[in-house]
DNA sequence: TGTTGACTACTTTGGTTTTTTGGTCAGTAC
DNA sequence: GTACTGACCAAAAAACCAAAGTAGTCAACA
């Protein structure tokens, strides 16, 4: 199977699983999308429900790849929780594959999902988790923090804007209450007191 | 309207709604239920939205008041959290009525949802700010806490466990999840250092 | 050896009929 | 007069089924 064959059999499915949802998209459009006749299809997945995990995993991972680009480890690490949150939103927000997984839309529909819910939720901590080390050697958060422990409830505090946004998606009360979570937490994992609030610099 | 009357047909449809889901609930199921006529019905809610809504409100009002009452102000405010937080979980776990509201299967049926949600939301945030008041009072809690603001950032932390719920609902991780977010907070709200790590306590 | 696309068993769709249900209100009981 | 009833109606949901579409396979092909 070649590399490039793969790669444009999955951004094909990126697409129409992100424009026709789960259901909707078929193989066979995939396929015509790249330019494959369908058994290639197959010889890059194994099902279905695969090549949508596989979509959702390319998807990951390249956000986790811009993330971390958008990270300068120069720059206070508060600042760094605050702009990838908002980033993490912004991007989740413009993207009907996160959506419709974020808001449980797919979970009905495929069978044993939930590890492999578990694997991308993991992946997606990596942000999180890199800002946590950099405030760490920053000293700017304590040093006896367990951040792997740490990263999957940041993340969480970040994801539960969707418990609202599932409803009526007004983006700016979502940033001000992350930032508000945020500012909680910071105020417990700065190892100096926090000089202003986080809220004002939204 | 008799008040036993209109407290039998909440009753009634609370069992039904419960058990069914709103769409299979019939009224005349719920009329027969509490004994009464189809048309009864009709003079203690406006329609069937209006029933569901004032169901969950009941139930919401049930909980908060239960809730207030395992509050012992003489307890730390930190072990009250914690308690409060395992509480409201096993009751809203075993409850289908909070399941189905929690995981968005209601939002989609009915327009003009996102109003009373946030008001049943609201009323739900009761019990931590009476804690987060108690842990003030007592001096372990910052004095200059925004109880207000602060409120249902936690709550929103608490159901936050419900974004893994959805999918495969293991009570314990939850729950050491939700403990494992307390801490982070406490370390945050509490005037002195954490004496020992709550996370054992469970 | 890597790729294809016709083929099959199964699922979804769309249109139609039948049944159930939300909501009303003239009438009953007290 | 008041509190309640339940037959009634329009509208929605379920049941049904034929037609169309789709996931996945594999013999043939380049």
């Amino acid at each position: 199977m070649d590399q490039g064959k793969r790669e444009g059999i999955l951004a094909s499915a990126a697409k129409l699983f992100a424009n026709c949802g789960f259901r909707k998209a078929s193989i066979d459009e995939i396929a015509r999308g790249a330019g494959v006749a369908k058994g290639t299809v197959y010889l890059a997945c194994e099902s279905k429900e695969d090549l949508y995990y596989q979509t959702l995993l390319r998807e990951a991972r390249a956000w986790v790849a811009d993330t971390l680009r958008i990270i300068d480890p120069r720059e206070p690490a508060d600042e760094l929780l605050l702009r990838v949150s908002a980033y993490g939103f912004e991007r989740i927000d413009n993207s009907p594959l996160w959506r419709d997984l974020l808001t449980g839309k797919v979970h009905e529909l495929l069978p044993n999902w939930a590890e492999r819910f578990g694997e991308l939720r993991k992946l997606g901590c990596q942000p999180v988790m890199e800002i946590l080390r950099i405030g760490i050697s920053q000293g700017r958060f304590r040093a006896d923090l367990d951040v792997e422990a740490l990263a999957p409830v940041l993340q969480d505090m970040q994801l539960s804007g969707y418990l609202y946004l599932a409803n009526k998606p007004n983006p700016d009360d979502v940033l001000r209450r992350q930032a508000a979570g945020l500012e909680l937490v910071l105020r417990g994992i700065l190892a100096g007191p926090v000089t202003r609030p986080l809220l004002k610099s939204l």
